[in-house]
DNA sequence: AACATTCTGTGAATTTAAACACAAAAGGGG
DNA sequence: CCCCTTTTGTGTTTAAATTCACAGAATGTT
């Protein structure tokens, strides 16, 4: 069997796909090498080639990778061909944001449920989507099989959802609360901190500009 | 000079932030050890002492670390006590929602100015902010003096507002729009890529249910 | 058809990050 | 006041990721 691919090339894997696709796009040339992909991402050119070993696609020496090819594979290993259903708790700002968003679509995702607790909320259109009751949200995951629970609520209700969705089910959350969800069974989680990833730049700004003594 | 701290370190302290606040806001103990953080996180509790040298904090063997401390050096070691406005560029679903969203105060994030280049856009209020004419971009920025740029139109724009904050002198750029930006000045960038980081979810489905062959 | 060039594929070396392991410090209990 | 436990701080080891370096393949050129 091939070495399982290492969590850093797996990140990299879709911005090799975001490359390849414009350069699709706008070039009409047939091979992508790696030395391009490189120059594009600030790679090590080395790395690119070992990251698309991981993945089964050979190129040919002195030409390079077939880039439609490429695209293909990328997007077939990253399972962007697949349907991906998910439904999303919390509609609010972000919620609604996420909700509407169009650019998911070619990556396989799409939203078909949305879930509240507020009254207010329940019942709204958002989108094509009629936001429906929190109370029905197992209900719903089981009745049509969804894999993917979004989690947009408040960081204190969102250990709680997430424990109703894997009640029902659910194979992966993506939780954009600021909090680290207690979870034993078997459930991917990917954690999207908006505020954690801004600390970067503040940090990087204070390092920067010690303005006070 | 002390060793600079590595970026995975780095990444970890605003977990730290996290749990300490809630720590502080739930119990009424005076010290939090690393064990602690360790069972909150799944980060070896070694690795966070380390961490935790990086920024000048130190513990007390057998009690901990002052929980009040840890959390105030975590604040200023990432700038969250500095006030850090920054304009926002594209006032689509994600930038309204940015925009409108209250959870990025308390890291001293404030945004201070909405831009767009859709006529139908410009004028109106977003949360309480008029959005501004994209023309006027340079101007606001070198006048306020502002930091940070957000840019949250779709890909195709993303370089040229890059390159219009550059010029008027922006020192750190969060981008959402899905481009590597390609500047040469030495600016900050810190790239958001919500379809990027759905694509770990999307493999590991893929992964995990091998439905067709 | 020999040669130069350019790109892939991959062992080997290097660098970086994480985990282990334990001495030393602090405090509590008998 | 001595021992036991807990926790920090850190040298050392292990593991992982990245980069180097180059053989070998494909192609164009003279």
């Amino acid at each position: 069997m091939v070495k399982k691919i290492p969590k850093p090339s797996l990140a990299r894997l879709p911005k090799y796909y975001q490359v390849v696709t414009s350069y699709l796009n706008r070039k009409n040339e047939k091979y992508i090498s790696s030395s391009y992909l490189s120059d594009c991402l600030n790679i090590d050119d080395s790395q690119i080639r070992r990251d698309l070993m991981y993945i089964e696609i050979g190129g040919i020496p002195r030409v390079g990778y077939d880039a439609k090819e490429l695209r293909d594979v990328l997007a077939d290993y990253l399972g962007y061909f697949n349907l991906n259903e998910a439904i999303l708790v919390g509609v609010g700002n972000l919620g609604t944001a996420l909700a509407e968003y169009k650019g998911f679509e070619r990556y396989g995702l799409s939203i078909v449920g949305l879930f509240d607790s507020d009254p207010e909320k329940i019942g709204n259109l958002v989108g094509n989507l009629k936001v429906d009751n929190i109370e029905n949200l197992e209900q719903v995951i089981k009745k049509f099989n969804i894999k993917i629970g979004i989690i947009t609520t408040p960081a204190r209700y969102a250990q709680q959802i997430a424990e109703k969705m894997i009640k029902a089910n659910i194979k992966a959350i993506w939780n954009f609360a600021p909090v680290t969800l207690d979870i034993d069974e078997d459930i991917f989680i990917q954690d999207e901190n908006l505020a954690e990833n801004f600390s970067f730049i503040s940090h990087y700004l204070k390092e920067t500009e010690p303005e006070k003594e």
